[in-house]
DNA sequence: ATATATACCGAATGAACGCTCGAATTTCGA
DNA sequence: TCGAAATTCGAGCGTTCATTCGGTATATAT
């Protein structure tokens, strides 16, 4: 429970900084391997090559370095999807533009995605996930905003907006399970193959009854 | 790790399975609320209103009952569709069908299919879970048919088929973590939903560049 | 009615786990 | 160079957990 000091030397500060995104990304990759509460402090000490107390020179406790993993993911991508949706462009680019960032990111963040999703159930419940659960709440927001928007515009049409955001949120959020860093497709490609499919969904309904 | 073993009597047989079933379906209950490993057998004997020994009469193991689970869940729905595929019918028609049996069993089996996809690092690794990989792998093989089969009768037309199927199990499969037996969409109405969108993602490129 | 199969109990067991703490070592700043 | 800060070690503590097992109670078949 007792927080933990960085040094407050400069020259050692950095190299803290350092080790302790270290021990979380080994942390993030073991989780997604075998699941947060199926691998033990000690795997975790192998891995990482320091030894207990060593490790929890980094961390807390097992409960706060997960949060810190969701930390490490949520952060950034909202900090960029604010700034994408700040900027002045339609709608229909800045959903572009916020595919191509979250699809990058989750390219960057693959472990940390797969640990968010397998631990859902602790993070909708417990008091302590609450700001974790809020940035993915305001995610979502943006991302329902710009749909919102481009309906206002004219340029998209959804019969019900709240099932298309889903379908989206679907789409993406099991991308990481499958995706592959030496794959057939870059994240640009997926970005851009949801990003057809949301505004092909988002056409009027078109008259082709099948024959 | 001893095979438990069904009473031979046929009268208490029905009995026995009946709440064998109970069993499987409470732990599911709580494994999607809580995680399978944060879950402790403690709390399912207060769950279930049986002791330790009694639960044991029951299940083999934590392990075992957690296949268990995910055999209660595929077995049925892996053998509605292929009766579905079996059928002659156009694919676009086998799609919509097998969209709905699939949502249905969803709704169905919201808590089997949230413990399914929070211990997908589970079942991919471990050589027990060979039987349910395979199951899994038969369902998204028989999806792809379809697909296949669309093309190659000219009702469907995939830039890139590999990659629609994806789409289409990301959407469905996020499904359970949002569906709400009392919500506003129906299964029925989901299903559609994911239909029409993917037959949308089939139309030959639209030529409407947005003026 | 009796024998046997079935159903259930719950204290006990041994293993595994997260984490602590006092000590030893290394690094930095003055 | 020296003292303080920072880093690391690893045995051990207290707890929790899945599972077992000897036993009792109940239901069934003959």
């Amino acid at each position: 429970m007792a927080a933990i000091s960085p040094p407050t030397r400069p020259a050692l500060r950095e190299r803290y900084e350092r080790r302790r995104r270290e021990v979380i990304a080994t942390a993030a990759r073991l989780f997604a391997e075998r699941g947060y509460q199926a691998t033990s402090m000690s795997e975790l000490t192998e891995a990482t090559g320091l030894a207990a107390g060593g490790l929890y020179h980094y961390i807390e406790s097992k409960d706060q370095l997960l949060i810190s993993i969701c930390d490490e993911l949520l952060d950034p991508l909202l900090e960029r999807a604010r700034e994408i949706v700040a900027e002045e462009a339609p709608p229909t680019r800045q959903l572009r533009d916020l595919l191509h960032a979250w699809l990058a990111h989750i390219a960057d963040h693959r472990d940390h995605m797969l640990v968010f999703a397998q631990e859902r159930h602790v993070i909708e419940r417990e008091p302590q996930w609450r700001r974790v659960r809020g940035q993915r709440k305001a995610f979502e927001k943006l991302l329902d905003d710009v749909l919102a928007r481009g309906e206002r515009d004219g340029t998209m049409h959804f019969e019900d907006r709240g099932f298309a955001l889903l379908t989206l949120l679907g789409m993406v959020n099991y991308t990481p399970q499958w995706l592959n860093p030496r794959g057939r497709l870059s994240p640009e490609q997926i970005a851009d193959g949801y990003c057809e499919l949301i505004l092909r969904a988002a056409q009027p309904a078109l008259l082709s009854a099948r024959p």
